[in-house]
DNA sequence: CCTGATCTTTACGTTCACGTCAGTTTCTAC
DNA sequence: GTAGAAACTGACGTGAACGTAAAGATCAGG
């Protein structure tokens, strides 16, 4: 096997910032808040080296934080929740606990688990009412249009450039 | 018809901002910023008085800026958007305007309508994603608990507590 | 009409989430 | 081994989004 259980880090700050599109500064930032779990390495000199496993995370990090919402401080009690959940799963890697035990891992990290899911829950569904309103209202403006569409139709020309309105890249 | 048009202003500041559960300086930053469309009324004195349609703009501008999680400047820009609709409304409701220049009016509204559906509808996406993932991994936590819990049984009581795990109020 | 609560503007203070600079050290390439 | 790029640790700066304090004007109730 010629796959390694942790890749040796060879990626210094500058790369995982270019990586997770951010800058070293946030990185550091974020290791000084206790963002980010697992300390990179330090061989020798004093710079930082970073595996990919630590761009994955970095950049869930940041996809939270957007999509949540939150402050770093509150970023940082879930992914404390995070870090524990890590723990509970490197406890649970060795064979050698007591089914008893294991459930009570399992449990907290269950626990876990539905806080985070319980915050996006929340969200989802504001946006989804948010969503359906926008739509309604969306709807009501095109009966309009239609509306007067076809009661001119024969006065005046149609100008058939509606759907293109309002449209962004991508 | 004892339903006035436009009800007169009653509201001061500082019950808007109980009304919308802030407080008057945010109340007068934002209106400083530009984020509360029409102005409200100062009768003789110099204080503000609102309406109970100010208040429900208000919590609108709250909400989306939570809900979309942009800067103050670019839920402006939104807003600007929501206020060109508005006055593209009070045009509508007179009744001489050409079908022509009404539609147009209609495109434009479409067209501000579907900038904000847009950003809403990438949002809700990557919440949706978020969540799938979460859940997906909380089944496969629950799965091994059960996997665990049948093993045990006969050896260890299950102690079966475990949906109650991370629950919020309400 | 008086008093206390609320409002006004002005202005400075604060927290968060980084940006930026300085001086030094370490790595990479030749 | 030497130059240049990148990283290190402070430390101070900054824009956003308000908080807070001051000094005065205004409003609502008795």
């Amino acid at each position: 096997m010629s796959a390694p259980e942790e890749a040796i880090p060879t990626l210094r700050i500058g790369d995982v910032a270019k990586l997770a599109d951010t800058t070293p500064r946030t990185i550091r930032y974020y290791e000084e808040l206790g963002l980010l779990p697992n300390e990179p390495s330090r061989p020798s000199g004093g710079h930082r080296l970073y595996t990919q496993a630590d761009v994955d995370r970095l950049r869930e990090v940041m996809r939270l934080k957007h999509l949540l919402g939150v402050s770093l401080g509150e970023l940082k009690e879930l992914l404390t929740a995070e870090e524990a959940r890590a723990a509970v799963r490197a406890e649970l890697r060795r064979d050698d606990v007591n089914p008893a035990r294991r459930r009570e891992l399992l449990a907290q990290a269950l626990g876990h688990i539905d806080r985070q899911l319980d915050l996006v829950h929340r969200r989802a569904l504001e946006l989804a009412k948010l969503q359906k309103e926008l739509s309604e209202t969306r709807k009501r403006v095109k009966r309009r249009i239609r509306e007067l569409d076809a009661h001119a139709s024969g006065t005046y020309a149609p100008t058939p450039d509606v759907e293109a309105a309002g449209e962004s890249r991508s």
